[in-house]
DNA sequence: CGCATAATTGATTCAGCTCAAACCGAGTGG
DNA sequence: CCACTCGGTTTGAGCTGAATCAATTATGCG
């Protein structure tokens, strides 16, 4: 595999991204490695290469098979199906969220196109070292089990959100939840251009333009980049029955968007 | 639990469910039990319980948790959000499905309702046995994995459906897709109402039944409960760009329309 | 500063929903 | 055997949420 060339000849990389090395101590605590033994988690920690990559490349395109057990490590990746110049966003996953790990796993052809939205950094598991630990410690399997369950739940809100809400709602949900996330870190902050949101939410980005104003009407303002509850309880019931207490799959380790 | 009270008092059963003797021999084939040993599957059949569902009843509803890992062993199963008096599909499991596994497994309460459509045999594995099993043999953790994975593909491929296709193309691909895999078994047959068929497709009945006229008039036809391909190119054509090559995920053990 | 990209605004169109009425086939009971 | 009912399906008319197209106006960024 040359992505293990480029760790070593640091600083080379193909066109879309660039070798780094991985902060191995932080990775340990990564909540794929729970209930591991140290013996396989080093073992797994010691063949896995770094990644960086920049807003706007593409860190897989949909047809294309991905090798390694890839983990989001800093940074925004859209998950998208691109088709001519439109583009329909599946989910966005954020720091500490696997990658595929479905089509890693079982060496399928990707569905979709995974690109960094801002800066980001992207551990990958070799994928001989993650079949072996697999096969003899269940707990890695039991992780990702867990991880893409949570990742499944995540689509099925994304179903319903798309069928029972309308545009408007499904922005103020989302607004309402991304300021509730960073919540205690200051003003909470959109991440990314509004053109991504708009194919996150599945609307165009002239509606998404206007539905701001709608949801400003409603106490929800965002002004710059920062978001801004003015009404609370007005946003909420403005965002209509909520086909899902809770709201996210953190207790899952998913951490999407 | 009273289901196993229910199998052994046979013939007694809730007000939505009966107790059936389940085929432990055509069980044992079953795709969740590959690679396993026979210790193993035969510590999970020992303990495994039969149900049978009318076409209507309810396996499970949302909101609610699912004890042990349920099967879809006969017949098809709805997993659809009922908001009031509307529906909306996430999808249709049949024969071999695993029903709600991530519900199951982590014991997390369930995000939609699972409702047979026609009459339902499922099978339960008990969850005291499946914990154990999983952290035995990892070969069970494997094929769930493989599963999840696979209804997760389906799920993103429900989403970029929706966002990407009008309701015209979604129904022509269905019915498509539903006469090739019945293909060789007869005549195709659209083996639910149209009802649910418009709620998994995510629209109304009436604009089902309006798009049956325009898919008819490009070549696929469904007379009474048959579905006739009466110029394939056509029809396909009509389709539209088909985000996924492939169409299912049996590879993945996924049976689900 | 100036160019390219992103975001807004307006006007128009259209797919699909809603509501309401007609229709149809399968039971059911007189 | 027929009338009646009842759920499901179809048809029609009208409405509306959101997309599209086109034209500005902001916002970076080199």
């Amino acid at each position: 595999m040359d992505r293990a060339t480029d760790l070593h000849s640091a600083g080379e990389g193909s066109a879309e991204s660039r070798a780094i090395v991985p902060d191995l101590h932080e990775l340990r605590s990564h909540p794929i490695f729970d209930g591991l033994d140290d013996e396989h988690a080093t073992r797994l920690l010691s063949s896995c290469v770094g990644l960086q990559y920049r807003a706007g490349s593409y860190i897989v395109r949909q047809g294309e098979p991905l090798e390694g057990l890839h983990l989001v490590h800093r940074g925004l990746v859209d998950l998208a199906y691109v088709a001519g110049d439109h583009e329909f966003g599946v989910i966005l996953l954020s720091a500490k969220d696997l990658l595929l790990p479905a089509t890693a796993l079982f060496g399928e052809a990707s569905i979709v196109s995974a690109r960094a939205l801002t800066t980001t950094k992207v551990i990958v598991l070799e994928p001989a070292s993650v079949d072996e630990v697999m096969s003899q410690a269940q707990a890695l399997a039991n992780n990702i089990l867990k991880t893409i369950s949570g990742h499944w739940r995540m689509a099925v809100r994304n179903i319903l959100d798309l069928s029972c809400r309308t545009a408007g709602q499904r922005l103020a949900a989302f607004l309402l939840r991304l300021a509730d996330l960073q919540a205690g870190a200051g003003a909470p902050i959109l991440p990314i251009a509004k053109r991504h949101l708009a194919s996150r939410l599945g609307m165009s980005a002239e509606t998404l333009s206007r539905m701001l104003q709608v949801v400003a009407e409603n106490g929800l303002h965002l002004r710059g980049r920062t978001i801004i509850v003015h009404d609370r309880a007005r946003a909420e019931a403005f965002c209509g029955p909520d086909p899902y207490p809770g709201g996210d799959e953190r207790a899952l380790n998913v951490f999407a968007l």
